[in-house]
DNA sequence: CAATAAATCGAGCGAGCGCTCGATTTACTG
DNA sequence: CAGTAAATCGAGCGCTCGCTCGATTTATTG
């Protein structure tokens, strides 16, 4: 069970800073949607840059400016503080995961097993087409305002809680042997994130997008000890 | 397999500092054994209490003054700048991981399960005891200074050797079906890392320390097909 | 108990920060 | 193409940062 993105949305630069307008239109002084879009994408794209390399409290609005061509003002049209820049794309990131993850087509969703490797390749498709978001996500929402760790939480939370549905319905049905879906959902979780997190690592030994997949998928269905498995080398 | 820490090493505040003393006699200025020691554990503990709240760029060294009782100058008898502060905790840290998990005892050494089952349960053992310095270096090691990174890289490879080694061991000799041990340790070590990085989480279900040790021991041991584990629930 | 050494202090320095706002340019409209 | 609105600009404000250094206190010694 492959997940294909294609249909489920723009997860490009421009795309996902559509939907960021959108979200924010009340609080985002340029009217002009064609414009800010793009603006925003520069400035978007240069922050999760700049803040991929040294942190984003390290990176100064300055900086952001000088590297995306928008003045200092110009800036404040988007936000109204640094904080709230953050928060944008960490709503953005956890908004979109949510969504793509509660969109598994209905031959994947009708069958836990391949339930689960589809949110399984799903959420690799995902990071890797958002790569930056994703690692930016992971750095920045730990050491910050209230609001947004309260927000990654929640994002977490729900993340955990589809992965978790989808091994409960397995265990349910006989087909994984675990006692505490939650806890095997919580096991789940890093190994999806060590594909973005140590993204180095992976390219360096030559493994790709879909080779990582299939590797958590069988990696995680021995572990679930699902039937049919045993024997099965890796 | 059970690890028991007592024997390799003093994991207190105190013990750790006196440790970063020994390391870095050159750079310290106060030369009395008894008060740097101490006036380090004040200032450390500070430090990661602060830091691990909001961040360590985010602390500034007047909070770190004022909530360890030592003076902006005293501060600088230690560390000649914010970010020489920061690579001393993080090479305490990796310093000490390396050294427990190569500490394995006989008995354990002897068989590659009862190895991998060691190695688990010393690196959840030492993660509890030195709980903030971990979270600290996880949090803290990747939007720093390029020595930093470098470091944070090569102590997590060293890391993940050890654990490829056990589980390359163990392959060999028939007891775990994988053919690829750094692809299975690269996996193994992120479910390591939740048990400090998202500690909230596991206190929250009443899980501890030991419980957890178990489990991933015996989550791993069926994704790597151990010989024995067919059939066996969670 | 001087004399010397060790340890501690905190006001002050220059620099860079987030953020503002009046001036200016650009784009649209009748 | 004048007039208006939208968008853009960047120097400057107040503030806090990392860090220094001469003055001061505390401990050690002959």
């Amino acid at each position: 069970m492959q997940a294909t993105l294609n249909e489920l949305g723009d997860f490009s630069m421009e795309g996902l800073c559509a939907a960021m307008l959108e979200r924010h239109r009340d609080t985002i002084r340029v009217r002009k949607p064609h414009i800010a879009v793009a603006k925003l994408a520069r400035i978007v794209g240069t922050i999760l840059t700049l803040s991929n390399r040294q942190g984003f409290h390290a990176t100064s609005l300055r900086e952001i400016s000088a590297a995306s061509g928008v003045s200092m003002g110009g800036l404040y049209a988007y936000f109204d503080s640094k904080d709230t820049l953050l928060m944008m794309i960490l709503g953005q990131v956890s908004q979109t995961r949510t969504r793509v993850l509660q969109a598994a087509p209905e031959e994947a969703s009708a069958d836990p097993v391949a339930h689960l490797r589809w949110l399984i390749s799903a959420h690799v498709a995902l990071s890797e087409a958002m790569l930056p978001w994703f690692v930016f996500a992971f750095m920045e929402a730990k050491s910050f305002p209230p609001a947004g760790r309260r927000a990654a939480v929640e994002s977490e939370e729900a993340t955990e809680a589809i992965f978790t549905a989808a091994i409960a319905e397995g265990a349910r049905r006989g087909r994984f042997a675990v006692d505490d879906p939650g806890f095997a959902a919580a096991l789940v979780k890093p190994l999806l994130q060590d594909w973005y997190v140590k993204r180095a690592k992976w390219r360096r030994r030559g493994v790709g997008a879909d080779a990582y997949a299939a590797r958590v998928q069988s990696f995680v269905e021995r572990a679930l000890g699902m039937d049919g498995m045993e024997g099965k080398g890796e």
